[in-house]
DNA sequence: GGGCGATTAGATAACGTTGTCATTACGAAA
DNA sequence: TTTCGTAATGACAACGTTATCTAATCGCCC
């Protein structure tokens, strides 16, 4: 900049002005400037603007999820980058994986990048420690699973009535021996999707079946073999909830092992690619990620500029997908 | 920093010194920096620190994919983390969709943050423009595409021997009228894998049947639709190479709506989620997109430490993995 | 006891930028 | 002509950190 400065025969401050198209310069000026800019090719930098700016917004979030990679994940990702480019911010993205110590790491990691918010999707059993954050003026947002011990924003499906959907599609068509297949119950959406399915029973006078209820499953081939087990017992289900996307495709595997995917009903949580090309189709309760994710990228830009408003939970509704899987009839 | 070192009653740069874990302080001193950071909730600000520090890195990268939420670039995005999160690195992902401006918009946005070195895989077709940035001291790696008019290192399939193998495949199993859909040209893996596929039929002694030749398909739903007018004209294909995941996909759709899965071959190249679960399972040559992040990320580590070395393209090979939808014989 | 090197600590300037305030020039109004 | 307001420009300090250099302290050896 100082350099730029010298070759267009300006202040500093002059251009500083013209980067940030302040008012109050000659357009002799202004053109000079940018000439001598362009002729050094100056690149403005952020990170020393930043430092010195008032309001010490670095137009930069970070992203923090079991693993992007993954469909759902991804696609949240993306919902939130649409939002985000409106607000000329770039995003860091991140995964958790299994590891519980890398969590308060990322959020380590963003912070001392200075980003304005961090949208996460809560691994750890407990967010208290996020408090020390806040003090620091950190916004957080989390979504798909509400957080522990920490009072923030949220965006989260309607898990537990989207269970009790799927499950009461099954009911309904006749089907008592309805399994769950579903996460570790500290996952806050495997458990509020069990708490769905299992008022949905209750509710149609179903009797719980402690053997048809497998938690604890967090991958696909884990889901398989749950849903092989399942099958294989003496008394097996006739219809089968997948509490996740995962959790459906192991689940469809494992009928296709077992040649039972046209007499076993199968409902999932969370749509997947190709869910409609299978024979049968995969019936789902469909969630929205891309608008999830629009939707906390929009309450954190809010906060950003506002950061003492009460925190919401917001909700956005799935609905059911028909396609076959789920409309087997029991007893085939 | 000044507050933690009147609190523990040292100097800045003793703060300094403990935070970076430099040594040549005392082990008292240690004792009460760290206790007096803690105290006041002190965090490093990263971005002051580079301003300052002598090599200038961030310890920051940045992704530029066509789309964050394509299961490909998804795939890529998690083996470069790996690799990252070793280096102690922050990821950067951001999508240029559709939009060839944004490509540079983003490359800007990346530059302006610092980043140590961008990835990225190109959509515009002239890379010319990345000089600019380099005389800046910018690494750049290509995956996926090579870049047009920039000479950089580079992490690409085997993309034309994969699309002969995939014809050959075919070829073999006694087709002759075997249909290509594909990209535009101007994306290099297109053309390639296009190249792959002519050269396979005419070593085959095939004659190239223009009429079966598909290009410029860049989505699901169009790669459907140029699917279901190839089924549909007078003459069909016996088998279809459809040259992307995306293209793969919406082929399987298209043979399904026309109950033709099983009469008409198909191979895919990348493989894709469910692709097993078919039925018929699709045959496809897959590549390993974990693996092409990793490689992709850990040139740029060693380029950022050498910017001198001469460039690299690296050739990560492509498999078959044989399913059932490209064993159909031609003639049902 | 004096000299010396090694170790630890601090003072100060600088990184690239912007906020604040001072200065200049110019025209218009009195 | 003088005064005043306004617009354009610049000088300088500061953001939070680290590099560099200097000073102080200590133990050790002759």
């Amino acid at each position: 900049m100082r350099d730029v400065a010298a070759l267009a025969g300006v202040s500093l401050k002059t251009v500083s002005r013209v980067v940030n198209s302040e008012r109050g310069v000659s357009e002799v000026l202004i053109g000079k400037v940018k000439r001598a800019a362009d002729e050094l090719d100056y690149r403005h930098d952020l990170t020393a603007s930043n430092l010195r700016r008032s309001d010490r917004k670095t137009a930069t979030i970070g992203l923090i999820f079991e693993d992007v990679s993954n469909p759902y994940f991804s696609s949240v990702h993306r919902g939130i980058e649409e939002v985000a480019r409106e607000h000329g911010t770039a995003v860091f993205a991140a995964s958790v994986d299994e590891n519980p110590a890398r969590e308060r790491d990322l959020v380590v990691a963003f912070t001392q990048r200075r980003v304005d918010a961090i949208i996460m999707s809560p691994t750890v059993r407990d967010q208290t420690y996020l408090d020390h954050e806040r003090r620091g003026g950190l916004v957080v947002v989390f979504v798909d699973r509400e957080p522990r011990g920490f009072d923030a924003d949220c965006v989260v499906t309607d898990n537990e009535p989207g269970a009790a959907l799927a499950t009461g599609h099954l009911l309904k068509r006749g089907h008592i021996r309805v399994a769950f297949v579903g996460d570790f119950e500290t996952i806050t959406t495997a458990s509020q999707r069990h708490a769905g399915y299992a008022k949905a029973m209750s509710s149609a006078g179903a009797p719980a079946f402690p053997d048809l209820v497998r938690r604890g499953v967090r991958t696909k081939d884990a889901a398989t073999e749950a849903v092989l087990a399942l099958l294989d017992a003496p008394e097996p289900p006739t219809a089968i909830f997948a509490a996740q996307n995962l959790i459906t495709m192991g689940a469809v595997r494992a009928l296709q092992l077992r040649g039972l995917q046209h007499s076993v009903a199968l409902v999932g949580f969370d749509d997947f690619s190709m869910a409609d090309a299978l024979v049968p189709g995969v019936t789902v309760v469909a969630q929205d990620p891309r608008e999830i994710g629009r939707m906390a990228a929009r309450l954190a830009f809010v906060r950003i500029k506002a950061p003492d408003l009460p925190t919401a939970v917001y909700v956005v509704p799935s609905g059911l997908v028909i396609r076959g899987s789920g409309e087997i009839p029991p007893g085939r």
